[in-house]
DNA sequence: ATGGCACTAAAATAGTGA
């Protein structure tokens, strides 16, 4: 079983790249963030017509978060992830057994902003519904687009992000706690080199120049982190010659994992 | 280094991203 998670950054752009990336990868479940769509412009009939389910939610122009996948979605949740501001962050169903919960986390955008205290806020609520949902299911996989360098090791340059968004501590502790519930990052069962990166900026040449953050993470429960096998990192998804009938590329990579 | 670049809504530029 392959599962993957791409912040594609528009469904509506990104639309002929995700369908070659179905062709190439095969996944049986894909969680996309950032489709900027609302629910009516989704371009559900692309997916459904090569015979994929799909669920999301969306909003207009900001977030977003749909599923892709080759087995019908059970058990629903719909934003489960809630906030007062109302905003499509999250969605989750079970596929095959697994409980597979596809994030957007808050950005923050600087922490001396009201919104990097959203963002704590937001990761409180995260918590909470992860507990939960462990609790009741023990197959779980919580995969997406978390906003935060886990370690030192995750940045390009540790003394520029020092203290910054995606790496300050009170984001790092948020990690570690929601790790500490029983998770684990697939990541390191496997050996990449350091600097290994999921997000580069568009601007300055930042991906050919390797000037990148790991954010894209995928968190795995003890019983399904005993099951992956494999984890692989796309890059060539990055570079504009890779899509034939689209240049624009999305700003993150997948990543994507094997499952017995 | 406060610029880069990309996307959306809207119909010029402003907001957001990480």
């Amino acid at each position: 079983m392959i599962i993957a998670t791409w912040n594609v950054n528009s469904i509506k752009v990104r639309l002929h790249a995700v369908l070659q990336y179905l062709s190439e990868e095969s996944p049986d479940v894909l969680v996309l963030q950032e489709t900027k769509s609302i629910d009516d412009n989704f371009p559900l009939e692309a997916f459904t017509d090569i015979g994929y389910h799909v669920i999301f939610c969306g909003q207009k122009t900001y977030n977003g978060v749909a599923i892709i996948s080759v087995l019908p979605a059970e058990d629903i949740h719909y934003n489960p992830v809630k906030t007062n501001e109302n905003e499509m962050r999250s969605i989750s169903a079970v596929y095959a057994g697994i409980r597979i919960v596809n994030l957007y986390v808050v950005n923050g955008q600087n922490v001396d902003t009201p919104k990097y205290d959203y963002k704590i806020k937001w990761l409180k609520k995260l918590l909470a519904y992860s507990k939960k949902e462990l609790s009741l299911n023990q197959n779980m996989l919580l995969l997406g687009d978390f906003n935060i360098a886990p370690t030192d090791d995750d940045v390009f340059d540790a003394d520029v992000t020092k203290d910054e968004i995606l790496c300050s501590d009170k984001e790092r502790d948020m990690l570690s706690k929601l790790l500490a519930l029983g998770f684990h990052d697939l990541f390191y069962d496997y050996d990449f080199p350091s600097q290994t990166f999921t997000w580069w900026d568009y601007r300055g040449g930042a991906f050919q120049r390797n000037i990148g953050y790991r954010i894209d993470l995928l968190l795995a429960s003890d019983q399904v982190r005993s099951r992956c096998t494999n984890y692989f990192i796309d890059k060539k998804t990055r570079h504009k010659s890779w899509c034939v009938n689209e240049p624009r590329t999305s700003d993150h990579v997948p990543v994507r994992v094997l499952l017995d």
